[in-house]
DNA sequence: ACCTGAACACCGTTCAAGT
DNA sequence: ACCTGAACACCGTTCAAGT
């Protein structure tokens, strides 16, 4: 029933391609690489992916995964949930920095996935603690919405005008964390 | 010395490319495409245009300085130069929504263009007047940061988690806007 | 069941040749 | 000066054929 063995898996191919992505971007990867990297021709490929689209798919819940355990790790070094909250934030640009290749790959596809609600579920976590469930979600919008913008125009060089990058994210982090409370503060009062 | 007249513009070129990437996006994109579109074969495009890149820049150009245009009107609108952000804000998101296929080129390239200032300059002025100069420029940065990853982020679909986008964006540029303003009373008091 | 060679329709880009 | 035909080196994708 098995008359060709496998010379690869399904794991080692999204392991190669996220190789390539980390080395040389996105634009660069053509299956041809993968193949290459794994042993295979080209179009063996299409036995376990049903295009280049799912590949890149699979790819990316590779990332967002260590995304997820990097993020909870943060949220679990902080005290309280602010502390983890602004943990996270400086998590989130590390990991952006160390993965630039990568992570233009993490907000390509739109359906949802496990790995995307696993990547987000520390941050809804310590807002519903900080703010209760109503404004959490909000919240957690203009906190992502905030860090992925930050993190991609510093990745991008949109960043143009001089001064640190470095004390802008401190000044960004702490006016969204703050204007975040100081919303509630003032619906609550 | 002319014996070939010339079919096209380079104006004509950028407004035919702008015109494919509106329609079908940018991955759809082809020189074929924005050839015929003028009536030249696709090698004719590298008499007026180095690469594709080239093309691009020039097509980014283009959409940058009506958002300049833009935002130079939304700041205008406003009586305080709180007012202007908010409606900055504002036009932003909605400029994003009106060019959905074209904002996705806005922050492809890094090189910095004067169109590129053009569109900042609004903003820079109204945070210079509101928090003065020292502050301006990181304020500007968490702004744009908010602004860019929220429009990013709901172009592509990436809030999966259900609830009023709208209302999101809205709760986000207040915060936003109260984070920066509080970063400064407490750093001046 | 997995892999491959060959083919298809497309790309961006170059360049010698036309007018 | 501007345009074109032909060619080049690449893509992603399909499919019949091998084992």
């Amino acid at each position: 029933m098995c008359a060709a063995p496998a010379k690869t898996s399904d794991a080692d191919i999204v392991a190669a391609a996220r190789a390539v992505i980390a080395a040389r971007g996105l634009d660069a990867l053509s299956l041809q690489q993968v193949a290459a990297a794994v042993g295979i021709k080209t179009p063996s490929l299409y036995k376990r992916f049903d295009d280049r689209a799912a590949l890149l798919a699979a790819v990316q819940d590779d990332v967002l995964l260590e995304l997820a355990r990097v993020l909870g790790d943060a949220a679990a070094s902080g005290s309280t949930p602010q502390d983890g909250l602004h943990a996270m934030g400086r998590s989130y640009r590390a990991f952006a920095a160390t993965h630039a290749r990568l992570y233009p790959l993490l907000f390509g596809s739109s359906e949802p996935s496990p790995a995307a609600r696993a990547a987000i579920a520390p941050v809804m976590t310590a807002l519903i603690a900080l703010l209760g469930a109503p404004l959490a979600l909000p919240a957690a919008r203009t906190l992502t919405a905030f860090l992925h913008g930050f993190v991609t125009m510093e990745l991008s060089g949109n960043f143009q005008m001089g001064g640190s990058i470095d004390d802008a994210f401190d000044f960004g982090l702490d006016a969204v964390m703050r204007g975040i409370g100081a919303h509630i503060m003032r619906t609550v009062s």
